[in-house]
DNA sequence: ACTCTGCCTCAAGACGGA
DNA sequence: TTGAGGCAGAGT
DNA sequence: TCCGTCC
């Protein structure tokens, strides 16, 4: 979810930390590893591949939406050269309603760990980052994940973020989350062109210190705490410039009018934004080999029920991908739609016969299907 | 007049044969 | 589910 | 390019 409104205060605010970049600036300068924000993309999955309002399973009712998902897109990203860094931050969109949903979110990310561990040919239980031929990063915290930490979900998202920015030269971060430049982060591309958030010229051009800016991010509404009624981003800037923190904004403030929440753990969420966790850099090793087509043939047909004719396809794709070391071009990965900074209805477009069926299904319901 | 809230709608993947 | 954008209405 | 299908 990131930071509630954080991309329109910024524009606003201090439109020059926002550069929009084309995709083509950065070839030949760095690497062409891409981070990509494990949770988000397995969710868009599960969301988007469907068929009659279900999502796709193999006959004992295992979803495989998800693993469709991932193993074509990668092979994509492969084929053009790209190579993924999956990050599991830890903590989907989805986790936060109910322990039930992550315990099976959770359960999810093993299955696709599990999946690329059998391209990988390596054991997850005694490998704690994996790689070859595409990447993924988790941690052993992961497995032991608490439902009701939420804490300890939050800690890990950062180590991780900070793992990924510091210390694998990666070059775009793909996410929807906006509260990752909090980092350091200095890209979010949700789609072309991709924008740059600078964030020195952010705290430069707002007049803030970094404290300061955290402390704005709370008050606008974060994952970790809720916000005081009647507060929103206008009121929440100009407060900040006054006060500088919230305890001087909490002193200053009608608390009739405007009341903060019970409880409210806004020290504990600037303390998580402070001091995020951060992992020793050096026990990341990534690295690329060949994937093990007969595990993936063993998981994905056997287990799975996915048509060999397609994984097998699939794996000459990459071997091939490996071998011609294709200088593929992002941009024609990813399909550009258009230009997102205009409007919805102009995007909208006439001929787009686009509509998929969605047959009445209720979204965000698995079914079991048998 | 300005600001915030709440509610609404919208879109969200990839392959391959025709 | 999610974020984004639009809009009406309420509060200040 | 469209659209049925993928599992």
């Amino acid at each position: 979810m990131g930071i509630h409104g954080l991309a329109k205060l910024i524009a606003d605010q201090a439109p020059g930390a926002i550069k929009e970049q084309d995709i083509r600036n950065y070839f030949g300068r760095h690497s062409r590893k891409i981070a990509i924000d494990a949770s988000m993309c397995i969710y868009q999955f599960l969301i988007a591949v469907r068929q009659d309002g279900n999502v796709l399973q193999n006959e004992d009712g295992e979803t495989t939406s998800h693993l469709m998902g991932m193993f074509y897109r990668t092979i994509r990203m492969l084929e053009h050269g790209i190579k993924p860094v999956y990050v599991f931050d830890g903590k989907p969109p989805q986790l936060k309603s109910s322990e039930v949903r992550e315990v099976v979110s959770l359960l999810i990310r093993l299955q696709i760990i599990s999946a690329i561990c059998t391209l990988l040919s390596n054991n997850l239980l005694t490998t704690t980052y994996l790689s070859t031929m595409l990447v993924i990063i988790l941690s052993a915290h992961l497995l032991n994940c608490s439902a009701c930490l939420q804490i300890f979900d939050v800690a890990y998202i950062h180590k991780i973020a900070i793992t990924c920015i510091t210390c694998i030269s990666i070059v775009l971060y793909i996410s929807l989350r906006k509260d990752q430049f909090l980092y350091g982060q200095l890209l979010h591309m949700k789609k072309l062109p991709i924008q740059e958030f600078h964030f020195s010229r952010i705290l430069q051009e707002i007049g803030l210190t970094n404290e300061q800016f955290i402390d704005l991010c709370i008050l606008l509404g974060c994952d970790y705490c809720g916000t005081i009624k009647g507060i929103g981003p206008k009121r929440a800037i100009d407060l900040i410039k006054q006060h500088g923190c919230i305890e001087e904004i909490l002193e200053n403030i009608d608390s009739n009018k405007h009341p903060s929440p019970e409880d409210w753990l806004y020290k504990e969420a600037r303390g998580l934004f402070l001091n995020p966790e951060v992992v020793d850099c050096s026990t990341v090793e990534l690295k690329w080999s060949q994937p093990d087509e007969d595990g993936l043939i063993q998981f994905m047909c056997n287990e799975k029920q996915f048509s060999e004719d397609r994984i097998r396809n699939g794996c000459k794709k990459i071997v091939k991908s490996r071998q011609g070391s294709t200088q593929g071009r992002l941009d024609s990965f990813f399909t550009v739609t258009g230009s997102l900074s205009s409007k919805r209805k102009e995007a909208e477009g006439k001929g787009s016969a686009k509509k998929k069926q969605k047959t009445g299904a209720t979204p965000g319901k698995f079914r079991k299907g048998k």
